[in-house]
RNA sequence: CGCGGGGUGGAGCAGUCUGGAAGCUCGUCGGGCUCAUAACCCGAAGGUCACAGGUUCAAAUCCUGUUCCCGCAA
């Protein structure tokens, strides 16, 4: 099939490399413009366009995908069917109904939970024992288009936003490629979300990671490990941001107010929070790299009976 | 040139302002104590102080350039 593929992060560059090596001919990349990165502010590609043009594909990058021009540029490459995932910007209907197969959107939750940004984030810091992946037609509402394929994956114990990313990513590419497949040879069964049960979310973004310790240590873990590896979890210490990286939650003995550092081991930092003690294992101080806590403490005293403060 | 912190034995840090014999916590190795230990005691190994120039009788420390890492911001 003739496919145009718009993607932006590395969340998408597995799916676009799948589409590929199943023999479609991918004729355009469609892909957010490129952003200055970095502390030398220099622009850098993104992932999905440095993918295509590793490959040869030719790139397309516009400010605003639902400008007429923009459309229309699209609508040149005749298109059989166009793959979205992780664009970063709404579709309009004039590009929905530019190919006879439609907009085939893989979307890393178990749909109809979890619509709009971030689902694997969310699925983590909500300690989802399950989430998944599901493609279905797109339609002109917010991840509201019939499904087509869906598959579960088990959220590990230790499972973190990076590591679910990796795996999610791995399995939507399959099921993408699948997908197009059933399309195909006309076996696909579109299967109308049930609206009742949906639930949407929000962009991650940093002040999310602001540790609040009135929370029990169960939600803050589960924080910690939806925020691995961007933006992390955080907290204050002496005035200076420390973001935890790993950490465990350890019962509920202590009555201390929330925040206080009620016992410091060689290896690991007692926090009690609103419910549960929390173990800090892997931290990282300002302008410092992330270290054990166990290394941390060689090198900076913590006493027993200080707080940690929010933000 | 967006702002800032930093590169010192295997790890994390102090020392740099006020040049002048390499330090702290931990780890490693050996020995001791102990029923035993991740605990305690004694001892040892291990560093061209990021790199390159310069100033000086003398540079981890002062000056110049380079490079790498990190936080913020975007």
């Amino acid at each position: 099939m003739r496919v145009i593929f718009m993607g932006t992060p590395d969340f998408a560059v597995g799916t676009l490399e799948e589409l590929i090596r199943a023999g479609h001919e991918v004729v355009l990349a469609v892909s957010q413009p490129d952003k200055a990165v970095g502390r030398s502010k220099a622009l850098k590609y993104t992932p999905v366009k440095a993918c295509a043009v590793a490959h040869g594909i030719e790139v397309y990058q516009p400010n605003r995908i639902r400008e007429p021009e923009a459309v229309e540029y699209l609508r040149k490459y005749q298109p059989d069917i166009i793959i979205v995932e992780a664009f970063g910007q709404i579709i309009p209907k004039e590009i929905l109904d530019i190919p006879p197969y439609g907009c085939i959107n893989v979307h890393a939750s178990l749909l109809p939970k979890y619509r709009g940004a971030s689902p694997i984030q969310w699925a983590v810091i909500h300690g989802d024992k399950v989430t998944g992946v599901t493609t279905m037609r797109m339609d002109e509402g917010l991840d509201t288009g019939d499904m087509i394929l869906k598959e579960e994956v088990a959220v590990r114990e230790d499972e973190t936003a990076g590591s679910l990313f990796e795996r999610l990513s791995e399995v939507g590419a399959k099921l993408c490629v699948k997908t197009v497949e059933a399309i195909e040879n006309g076996t696909a069964v579109y299967t109308p979300q049930d609206s009742a049960k949906a639930t949407h979310t929000a962009k991650i973004d940093k002040e999310l990671g602001r540790i609040d310790w009135s929370r029990p240590a169960e939600e803050i873990e589960c924080l910690i490990r939806g925020l691995d590896p961007w933006p992390s979890a955080y907290t204050r210490l002496e005035d200076k941001i420390l973001k935890i990286w790993k950490a465990n939650v350890v019962g509920e003995t202590g009555n201390a107010a929330p925040g206080c550092i009620v016992k410091v081991a060689k290896d690991t930092i007692w926090v009690q929070t609103g419910k549960g003690i929390l173990s800090l294992l892997e931290v990282q101080l300002e302008g410092k790299k992330r270290m054990t806590t166990e290394a941390f403490l060689n090198g900076y005293p913590v006493e027993e009976g200080t707080y940690f403060k929010r933000g």
